[in-house]
DNA sequence: GGGTTAATCTAAAGGCTTTCGGTTTTGGCA
DNA sequence: TGCCAAAACCGAAAGCCTTTAGATTAACCC
């Protein structure tokens, strides 16, 4: 009891050992997260704004594996691209999270800063300063969409041969993939068709 | 004590009342729910699978706002649009809920009918059977990646002009509409640029 | 060295989910 | 009509969880 000599906890720790549990169980609890550390549940509210505290920890930690650099490529319509595919990465590497970090975008200090350079890239590159925000929060929408997509369990388009959605089945058994293939290729559908219309709404723009 | 004359309790009335919990607090517990059927905690158990079935309820209650008519008109365009639209108003109209019901997609029966018909209505106007599901999926991305923005708070993008962000501030004022105004622009924008993008498919469809 | 701050523990309040056994009513069937 | 299984509810309890508060000890600064 009192204060160790070495510490025990601190925010680090916390949410490394948090997104551990949560890659493990899909979720987690500010019992647990104390228990694998060895320390009391009490203890870890000195170092933490209570468990949102911990899933706001989370949502960084996640998001600082979005790649800042892809926003230098060039042109505008290579960096933009990049950008998603390695936004929808960051949480795709962690799949049993999305479900617990999706409810609320990432507005981490670390991203904010990344949307001020994608921005910057569209107002330079010529889009209209109207044009900007609609177009990066339908981006956003697309990613964020296309990775709860990626927590969705398989068993949810199980169908047999012999269901009342004949049609449905078809579909499915012509596409021929497993449902990570699927998530994938719907993604780069929803990014093909996005990035066309961003170039034809800078074509257009005088 | 014992069964009373008239229920008190039915699975109608437990989505109802948990709907109605969550619409105004944006989460329920089954003690909310009870209290406000003038009933004991545990009797709810006896009409209902648990937490879990209730939100499979409210699922399908809010799924059940999905116009099927939509998928009756022609072209195969229009009918496919005012679908996503109707999708994505049924959400809409419980913004305090969709972090609940985001987490797994609908599959109840009566929403997976309406996936049947619009494979068929795909496959009739001619799209390849391996592009159908790819296209319905990114369609779905599109619609639900649109109803969690609408349920982000205001206060996410909110920066002062000082800020250290000031293109993205910029963007913003350039948009000057309130967030449901903005939420909305980017699902027309990225609705537009999908069914851009499928009119090109089927196009392109020998 | 002494006082302040920091990190931890113990304890407890209050909420939640879920299960179980008891009690009363209902509705079908002999 | 009378009986009995099933249905619907209550009461109680187990075992989680989140969060707060006070006590205890170590570290740090003057």
């Amino acid at each position: 009891m009192g204060r160790p000599r070495t510490p025990l906890l601190d925010r680090e720790r916390i949410a490394t050992t948090a997104l551990e549990i949560v890659d493990e169980r899909g979720d987690f609890s500010v019992p647990q997260v104390a228990k694998r550390l060895g320390a009391q549940t009490g203890s870890v509210y000195h170092h933490v704004e209570g468990r949102d505290g911990i899933v706001e920890l989370l949502r960084e930690r996640v998001a600082a594996a979005i790649d800042p650099a892809t926003l230098d490529l060039r042109p505008w319509d290579t960096a933009l691209e990049a950008w998603a595919r390695s936004y929808r990465a960051a949480f795709a590497a962690h799949p049993k999270a999305i479900p617990l970090l999706m409810t609320s975008p990432v507005r981490a200090p670390r991203v904010l800063e990344q949307y001020e350079r994608a921005v910057a890239l569209l107002l330079d590159a010529g889009f209209a300063p109207a044009d900007v925000m609609p177009l990066l929060t339908a981006l956003e929408n697309l990613v964020l969409g296309s990775a709860l997509d990626l927590a969705a369990p398989e068993t949810m388009w199980e169908l047999t041969a012999s269901s009342p959605t004949p049609r449905l089945a078809e579909a499915l058994s012509a596409a021929s993939e497993g449902r990570a293939d699927r998530a994938d290729r719907a993604f780069e559908v929803g990014l093909t068709a996005f990035m066309k219309h961003a170039r034809e709404v800078r074509a257009d723009t005088p």
